[in-house]
Order: C-alpha cells, then structure tokens, then sequence
DNA sequence: CATCGAATGTCGGGTGTCCGACGAATCAGT
DNA sequence: ACTGATTCGTCGGACACCCGACATTCGATG
C-alpha cells in the first residue's frame, strides 16, 4: 500500500464523522480510500452537470465546490460546500440522473467512488454503511438549517450569519458581493448595501472579493436581531 | 407472529424505498418491526421536543406531523411530513437533543424505533443500513428542492407550487390559510391574496380550512411563471 | 505601463410583502 | 339555536427589496 493512500485513508475516518459507538476499524477506511480514485479538478471544472446519470459520487479532500441548478433564464446556487463533504451521492444510491451541476470554484482535489465498486463495498461494512448515514444527515441538518437562516430575515441579517459562519481562521471570506448575493437569493445591491452598513458600524473591513471580520460580536448582533 | 406485525413489516419495506440493487429479505422487514413498538398519537401531542436528549427515532405510518423550532419569539415551521417519512433518526445517530419539535397535527400512527435497539440491528443487517441511508438521502433532496421553491418566488407563485405539491388523490388540500403561510414563511394575508387570485382564475376553490384544486394546468402555470 | 474585464459603490423608481386592524363567515360545545 | 373561538376576507400605510443604470476601482494580461 502506497502511504498516500494511508493518508487517505486516515482522512476519510476523520471525515465521515467521529461518533464512538460506531468503532471504525482502520482496514474499513483503507478499503473505502482503495475503492476511489484521486482526482484533481482544475478552477471551474465541472465535477458532474446536471442531467447526467449519476455513476459515481464524490468526497470532497480540498476546495470550494458550488452547486447550482439552471432555473429558468439563469442559474441559482443551491449551496457551496468544502472539504468533508459528500456530493452527488444521493441521485447516485437512486439510480436517477444528479440534479444539479458541480463546479470546482477553486482548485480541488476529490475522492471519485464508483456506484459499482461502492454499494458492494458498503453493504460488506455495514459501519462504514452507518458512517456515509450520519454524514448525510448531518447534511440534511444544515440545510434545514438554512432554511431557518433564509426564512423572514432581512438580506441584512442574512448577510451577518453567512460572514459569521463563513470566516476562516483569520476572520477573512473571500467572495465576490455577486456570489454572496447568490448563495443568499438577494441582489448584489442589498448585499452591498448591508456590507456599507456592517463596515460603518467597524463590524467588517471589505475588499475586492474580500471580507474581513473585525468584531464577531457586532457580526451576531446583527445577525440575530 | 402476530398478523399485525406482518403488516407493519410489509408496510415498513414499502416505505424504505424500492431500490431493485437493494434486495430486502423478508426477515429483513420483520426484523426491523419487531425492534420498535407501534404508538398511537393523538392529535396535537407531541412525539418529543426541542432540547429533550434524542434516544429514539420515529416511522410515521399515518397522519400528518409537523416539525417546528422556537425561534426568537414565535415558532417557525421547518417542515410537514406525511406517511412513510423517518422523523428524529439525525438526532439521535449524533446523539445530541432533538433540534426541532415533533407535534401530529392530525391523529397519528408512529412506529418508535429505540436507539439502543436499532443501531445494532442496522450494523447486523447492511441492506436495512442502506436502504435507511437512501431514504435520508432522498428526505435530503427535497429539502433542497424546497430551498429552491422559496427563493426567487413571490408569494404567488409559491402557494401555486404548495397546492400543486400538496393535494391528494380528490385534488383538496386540508390546510388553513394561516398553516400555509407559515409552511412558506409569509404572511397569512398575503397567502389570503394569492389565493383570491388563483380563484378568480378559475384553477381552485377555498373553503373553510379546505382549498380545492380544480385546474392543475393553471396552477403550474402560475407557479413556474 | 497601458488596457480591458471584473468587481464595487451609489442613485432613483417601482413593487411585492409585511403589519395592524376590523368585520364577516364558519365551526364546535353547552 | 345561542355563544365563543377560530378562520377567512379585505383595507391602507410602511418598508425592504429588486431592477436598471452608471461611474469608479481593482487586478490580471500583454
């Protein structure tokens, strides 16, 4: 066995969760790194489009990756996930084509897990079966989640908890104000126009395609309202 | 055996999905219904709340159940689900409190499942694992899908899409207006005001907590827009 | 350093929705 | 049939948001 994919290995157990009554045995999570293939995904390269009959599924190791949908004339950004997350997993188990399309927004580097090598594979480990289980329904927790976030909020409110949970370590987001605006469902204006007011209050600093936080403190007063 | 059981299995493998990769064993089933213990709700009682410790999980087998959290002052319905819907099972695999609150909002037959007792029944039987995993996934999917149905859409076009959604096989939805607005995050009179024009348009009727679907084709006209 | 695409900042006009309020209609219980 | 509680229908004012437009600034590319 090559040690990268002992790395591998030791990321993806790190990755599907960390819940102690289902012991994961170190051969479990070798076997899942075996079955996949590493792929590199260039800036903007598409990881699957919509329509396309769901063969595989992916797990993301690093990079930005949105997911979108045609709707009408345009297309509207269903979410924006990042390393630890699972796509394309659920059209996969259904057997249906995927119902949106992936896009690398940064470089990536995925996991590629074939539906055929996969299915075999779990249902031989039903703990890594219970794994994949909870991962996804802790997806499904945050997408409620943003529902709540979404429901009779102002793009105000809405624009201090996206900066608030979007932060990295050193309190930057780096997104355009039309991306934001996207994610939210709002104008590129009313985000601006939330960012002038977050920045006149010393909450944030803004940049081109980039945010800084200052004081989570008022970011929350906002947010929560 | 009792007949009851074999009824509730017959209805548990049908409710689980009917993913052909995925043979389900009759045992399987049975298994899976002699581990929980069916429950009787009646209407407005609750199958748990916001912050109790999440040590079971339910399968609703009939009635309808909404799920709520308190948020600031009020209440805000994060979703209503019907027959065949898994309740509480992401709590519970996390062991965490429930985030939301369980009520039946009509009478309700659940199937209450003990952690204690499924999660070993699942790592015994990987089909059940799985076929717990694509109904999740599936729950996942739509929620997404109602994302996309509230942003971007007027009122309008989101009470034609709710009705479209809703109705049963006579084309009546039994909501009250009220109930609607709150499915949808609006204001009773606005909800009011689409449908005063959905029935000018000829494509529903409105009664006391009743709304009848006369014309599909106008409501999704009226909902894609 | 010149150029061009992309992103930001800002302005009015138009409008969809919320909110409070009130009366009419409907249902359930004594 | 009377009564109280719930639901429906409707109004006008307030306001947050969208949209189009335009000037400005930033950053990459040669």
């Amino acid at each position: 066995m090559v040690p990268a994919l002992e790395q591998h290995a030791a990321w993806l157990a790190k990755s599907l969760g960390r819940t102690d009554y289902l012991p994961m045995r170190p051969d479990d999570a070798v076997a899942l790194a075996e079955a996949g293939v590493v792929v590199n995904k260039y800036k903007g390269t598409h990881l699957f489009r919509e329509g396309d009959f769901a063969n595989a599924c992916y797990i993301i190791e690093e990079g930005d990756v949105e997911l979108y949908r045609r709707s009408g004339s345009g297309r509207s950004v269903v979410s924006r996930i990042g390393p630890g997350a699972v796509v394309g997993d659920i059209a996969m188990f259904q057997e249906r084509p995927y119902l949106s399309s992936a896009r690398a927004v940064t470089g990536a580097v995925v996991l590629r897990l074939e539906r055929d090598r996969l299915v075999p594979l779990l249902l031989a480990r039903p703990v890594l079966a219970m794994r994949w289980l909870v991962n996804g329904l802790s997806q499904l927790e945050s997408t409620q989640q943003r529902i709540i976030r979404l429901m009779n909020r102002t793009v105000l409110e809405q624009v201090a908890g996206l900066l608030d949970d979007e932060q990295d370590g050193f309190g930057e987001v780096l997104l355009s104000q039309a991306t934001i605006a996207e994610l939210l469902g709002a104008s590129r204006q009313s985000v601006n126009e939330a960012l002038s007011y977050l920045r006149s209050d010393g909450a944030i600093e803004t940049g081109y395609r980039r945010i800084t936080v200052l004081d989570t403190e008022r970011l929350s007063l906002a947010s929560a309202k």
